[in-house]
DNA sequence: ATTCATGGTTACTTTTAGGTAACTACTATT
DNA sequence: AATAGTAGTTACCTAAAAGTAACCATGAAT
């Protein structure tokens, strides 16, 4: 996989890396937008968690235990403007949210899910790389 | 995809989210390390490049414009320590060194190049959330 | 004698991401 | 009367990532 097309726009296939000028590396380049959009530290596992379904806030907030409210809603509010996620809002006391992914955030989720799972194929190789990180995987 | 393994540890892949105290969220969830590892703003770039073979420090500043050379170098650098790139430095004058991808490199790049291909393909979806994003993609 | 290209290094600043803790309003339960 | 659970908000702080600009040594070419 080595076409120009994977991590630039459509838009000039054949010009980088060829061109003598090649295109600014900013955010038109789809792989770098997809990163910008899923690679938070909590936004692949909210996206995972909700990828099983509908879940209230303290559903979610159970399920990662190690996040705090404000990157919890902090995250699903930027999913949320994204178009991503959906919340409703129960007028009851008390309070009930729920989200959801919309149609937009399953195709989202899809490489999320290619990444963990090409992760847990390769677990040996990451395994390399932590270790030579210093990042004891003991337990 | 959408079984525990897949963000969390071979080690646990009952646990969670069934569990009622849910393994910590840590560097152990394989697809949390592999975007420690490749989801850095230049990194996806850089292995792009040295995906195409072996390249020059000067090429790698040529081919990506935009990137000084403290942040080429300090990727590189991590990378390098990663054990993903290799440096060779040739001992002559005007200096030479050359950068190419690992094995290892070479396995961390397959995931790179998946999410290249997923966000070439699915670049509607992309630009939806970008224009939410208010990041206009004109030109 | 000066400039260019090479492959860096260094010090400093800005920007962004993430984390902590206290506070809100409402109701039911003890 | 105090406490717990719900879904938040707010102000403040720290740490990490990224960016800027100047500097270095070398030798060849001008």
């Amino acid at each position: 996989m080595q076409s120009p097309g994977c991590l630039m726009a459509g838009r000039r296939p054949s010009l980088w890396p060829v061109s003598k000028t090649p295109p600014i590396y900013d955010q038109r380049y789809p792989a770098r937008q997809l990163l910008d959009v899923i690679a938070g530290k909590w936004t692949p596992i909210i996206l995972y968690c909700l990828s099983g379904g509908t879940r209230r806030f303290s559903e979610l907030q159970h399920q990662i235990p190690d996040i705090s409210k404000k990157m919890l809603i902090q995250v699903l509010r930027r999913l949320e403007s994204d178009g991503i996620v959906a919340r409703t809002v129960y007028p009851v006391v008390p309070p009930k949210t729920e989200y959801r992914l919309t149609p937009l955030g399953r195709r989202i989720h899809e490489p999320v899910a290619m990444l963990c799972q090409w992760a847990v194929e390769n677990e040996k190789d990451l395994k390399t790389v932590m270790r030579k990180r210093g990042v004891t995987a003991q337990d």
